[in-house]
DNA sequence: CTGAAAGCGCTAACAG
DNA sequence: CTGTTAGCGCTTTCAG
C-alpha cells in the first residue's frame, strides 16, 4: 500500500480511501489508484483491516464430533448443511471457517471466539451439551445452534419442527395400515426426542397404544441400522411399519431387513428422517421428513450476523414437509 | 494483554514471552501470567499475531462450481472430501477456510492468498481449468490441486491413479464375462479422460474392439444417469455391463435402469467410481473404485504446508482399489 | 479533497 | 530473566 501510494504521488491514507471507495476523494485520482493497484496485482490485507477494523467477517461453523453417539462430519446430512451454509454465508460477505471439535470439549469453541479468529459461532449439533451451550451464550457469544428448541434456553437455536416431523411420518405410516411401527433412535438427543414425541401423539390420536418393545434407541452410527435391527428381531416382536429418525438409519436399516428376508415397503413400511440428497436414489427410493436446508442455512447465517450486530434473535422454527417415496406404499 | 501486564507487574513483552512458553521467563512469573490470564478469561488475538508474524496458519478449501459441468458441492464424494480435509488440517495446526467460488472466476482464488485470508490453497477439482492454475502456480500461490496429473503441469496434483482405476473397473466386468460394457462420464475432465484411457486399455488387453456408440458423455449433474441411460437405450446398442465414472452416477444409472426393467447386476453388471459412504448402502450394494479419501487429505495437507515452507513439492499418485460389491455379481 | 499522526494487539531485536 | 522500542498493514480523526 505504500508502494502505490508512493507512485501515485498521494499518501497512503488517500490510498486507502481510495479503494474503500470513499467519496472524499477525487475521482480521477481514485482512477489512477484503482488502475495502480490492478497493474501492481495489489489486494487489501485483509488481517490487518480486521485489526484495524476490529471485525473479521469470518464465521466459524463448528461441528461436535461425539464419541458417544458417533454421529459426526461423514453424515451426510451434515456435510450437505455445510454446503448450504457456505453459500448463505458467502451471500452475507462473511468467510466460512469449519472446525471439528470434541464435543466434550466444547469450551475450545468459545477460543474460536476470543481469539477472534471468528466474530460468530454456528454450531451443528446440540447433542446433550445444553448447559454448555447456555454457558456460551452467557458470555455474550454470537452462536446459533442447529437442534431443537429446549425450556430455559439462552441460546438461539434453528432447527426444523421435530415434533411435527414425527407426527407426519408416523401418521403416515399408520395411514398405509401399518399398527406395529418400530421407532430406531437414540432419545437422549433433544431432536429425536421431539420426533419421538411425534410418534407417541400420533399413536395416540390413531388410538393405537404404545408398545415399549417397539422402541430401540439406535444410535447415528456406521451400523446403528443393523444393530438395532438385529435388537428388534431378538425381541420377537411382530412390526409393519418402521420410523427411523435419520435417512441413513433408515438406508441401514432396510439393508438389514432384507437381509432377514423383509421385503420394504411389503412386509414393512419405513420412513425416515432428513431427505438427504441420497434418499431418492436409495432403492426403494425413501419416503423421509424434509428438513429445509437450504431455508436453514439462510435462517442460521441470519441469526449469527444480527447477533454480531447486538441485535437479539428469537429461535426460528422451520417447517418439515413429508415426501413420500416407494419405501412406504 | 495490557491489562493483564499491569496486573501481574510487567510489561506486555514478558506476557508474550510466558503465554509463548519462552524459557526465557522466569517459571514463577510464567505461572503467574498463565493464572491471570485464564481468571481473566483472556485468548491472544490471532489476528494481531498473524499480522506481526505475517502469516496465518490457515488453509482455504477452494470448491469450485462449474456452471456448465453442473457437479459442485452437493456431490457427496467432495463433502467426504471436505470432511477428511478438516482432520487433516486440523491435526497441522491449521483452520480450514472453505469457499465457494465460480469455475470461471478462478481469479478470485487468487484473491484469498493476496488479501492473506489464507496462507495456501487447496482446490477440488481442476475441471477444464489448467491453464488458468497454472497461472497461479507461476505467481508462487501455494496450491495443490486435487485432479489427474496433466502435462506441463506447473502446480502441485493431488489424485488417485485414474487409468488404474479406470482399467479395474472394465477388467472386473470382463472377468463377469461382459463384453458390451458401457461407459458413462464427460471426457473432457481430465480425471474422467483418464478413467476412460484405462476403460480403452482394458478392452484393447481383453481384444475387444472399442464401440463409440457404447460412450456416452454424460455430465454429474443432478440426473446426469437418467439422461445417459436414455441416450444409450435411443442408441438401440445392446449392452450387458457398466462403468459409471462416479458412485452417485452409477447409482442414478441404476435406477433408470431398473425404471426400463433390465435387472442389476443380472442383465447390466455395474461399476460405480469413488467408493462414496453410501455406495455400501445402495442396493445392490454398489461395486466401485475406491479412491483413498483420508490418504488423500493428508497428502493435500502435507502439500500445502510444505509449499508454506517454501519446499517444492511433486505430485502424489494414489492407489485406487476395486471394491466388489453386489452390483456387478 | 488530501496528508500527518496515532493506534488496532501483538512480537522481536536490542539493551540492560 | 525482563523492559524499551519499533513496526506488521491498515483506517481514521484532525488539521490543513
Amino acid at each position: 500500500m505504500a508502494d502505490i501510494a508512493r507512485l501515485a504521488g498521494v499518501s497512503t491514507s488517500t490510498v486507502s480511501r481510495a479503494l474503500s471507495g470513499s467519496k472524499l476523494v477525487n475521482d480521477e485520482t481514485k482512477e489512477r489508484i484503482a488502475a495502480l493497484a490492478k497493474s501492481l496485482n495489489y489486494s487489501i490485507n485483509i488481517g490487518a483491516q480486521n485489526l484495524r477494523l476490529k471485525q473479521s467477517r469470518t464465521i466459524a461453523v463448528v461441528i461436535p464430533y461425539d464419541t458417544q453417539t458417533r454421529q459426526h462430519l461423514t453424515d451426510p446430512f451434515f456435510l450437505g448443511m455445510l454446503g448450504s451454509l457456505a453459500d448463505a454465508l458467502t451471500e452475507r460477505g462473511f468467510d466460512m471457517l469449519v472446525s471439528r471439535v470434541d464435543a466434550e470439549q466444547l469450551d475450545s469453541v468459545s477460543q474460536i471466539y476470543d481469539t477472534g479468529r471468528a466474530s460468530g459461532i454456528i454450531l451443528i449439533g446440540q447433542w446433550r451439551h445444553h448447559d454448555q451451550l447456555n454457558e456460551l451464550a452467557l458470555r455474550k457469544v454470537p452462536l446459533v445452534v442447529w437442534g431443537a428448541q429446549l425450556p430455559q434456553q439462552l441460546y438461539v437455536t434453528v432447527g426444523s419442527d421435530n415434533i411435527t416431523g414425527g407426527r407426519l411420518a408416523t401418521s403416515h405410516l399408520i395411514s398405509r395400515g401399518k399398527t406395529s411401527i418400530a421407532f430406531f433412535g437414540d432419545t437422549r438427543l433433544p431432536e429425536v426426542s421431539l420426533r419421538f414425541q411425534g410418534y407417541c401423539e400420533a399413536l395416540q390420536d390413531a388410538g393405537i397404544p404404545l408398545q415399549e418393545s417397539l422402541i430401540i434407541p439406535a444410535s447415528f452410527s456406521e451400523d446403528g441400522g443393523r444393530q438395532a435391527v438385529d435388537e428388534l428381531c431378538r425381541r420377537q416382536v411382530r412390526f409393519d411399519g418402521l420410523f427411523a429418525t435419520s435417512d441413513l438409519l433408515a438406508m441401514t436399516s432396510i439393508n438389514s431387513l432384507r437381509e432377514k428376508q423383509f421385503r420394504v415397503p411389503d412386509d414393512i413400511a419405513v420412513v425416515g428422517y432428513d431427505d438427504i440428497e441420497l434418499a431418492r436414489y436409495f432403492h426403494p427410493p425413501l419416503t423421509t421428513v424434509r428438513q429445509p436446508m437450504p431455508a436453514a442455512a439462510l435462517a442460521m447465517a441470519d441469526a449469527v450476523v444480527h447477533q454480531i450486530d447486538a441485535q437479539s434473535m428469537q429461535p426460528r422454527l422451520l417447517e418439515t414437509e413429508l415426501i413420500v417415496r416407494q419405501s412406504s406404499i
